[in-house]
DNA sequence: CTAGTGACGTGCC
DNA sequence: GGGCACGCCACTA
């Protein structure tokens, strides 16, 4: 179960739609992990890129990317790949979180998020 | 073993 | 808006 834990963050991003954003205490919800945000982020940080996974549109609760230096760049990267995406970000990284905002059917993701973790075993 | 440090969030001042 | 405290847990020294 905690095993897959890095897989089940990776696999909720996977399912926010282009061009639309989430939190990182939201995926830490949908995979049942309620309080959990910072290891949401340490699951994206152990993410190897350039990858499939739309890590980009994970900001935090503040409607910012959140900048570090031991990112090494990637922070720079997000703020480059959303604007691609068609969401505007200034130079400190904020973003109109409030209108890209991806509210997703609960029951239909913890579905989804479910049997993703079924087919896992 | 403990203490500090985060791609975080909420609550309070 | 900013700052602080606490809770969360993986990782490192």
């Amino acid at each position: 179960m905690d095993r897959g834990f890095d897989a089940r963050v990776w696999h909720a991003v996977s399912l926010i739609p282009h061009g639309q954003l989430a939190t990182y205490g939201q995926v830490a919800d949908w995979i049942g992990a309620w309080g959990c945000a910072r290891q949401v982020g340490w699951a994206l940080r152990r993410l190897s890129l350039p990858s499939e996974v739309p890590w980009q549109r994970v900001v935090n609760a503040k409607g910012r990317i959140s900048m570090s230096l031991s990112r090494e760049g990637s922070d720079w990267m997000q703020r480059q790949l959303l604007i691609a995406e068609g969401i505007p970000v200034d130079a400190e990284g904020r973003l109109p979180l409030k209108g890209f905002l991806w509210r997703p059917d609960l029951e239909a993701l913890a579905l989804e998020i479910n049997q993703f973790a079924i087919a896992r075993e």
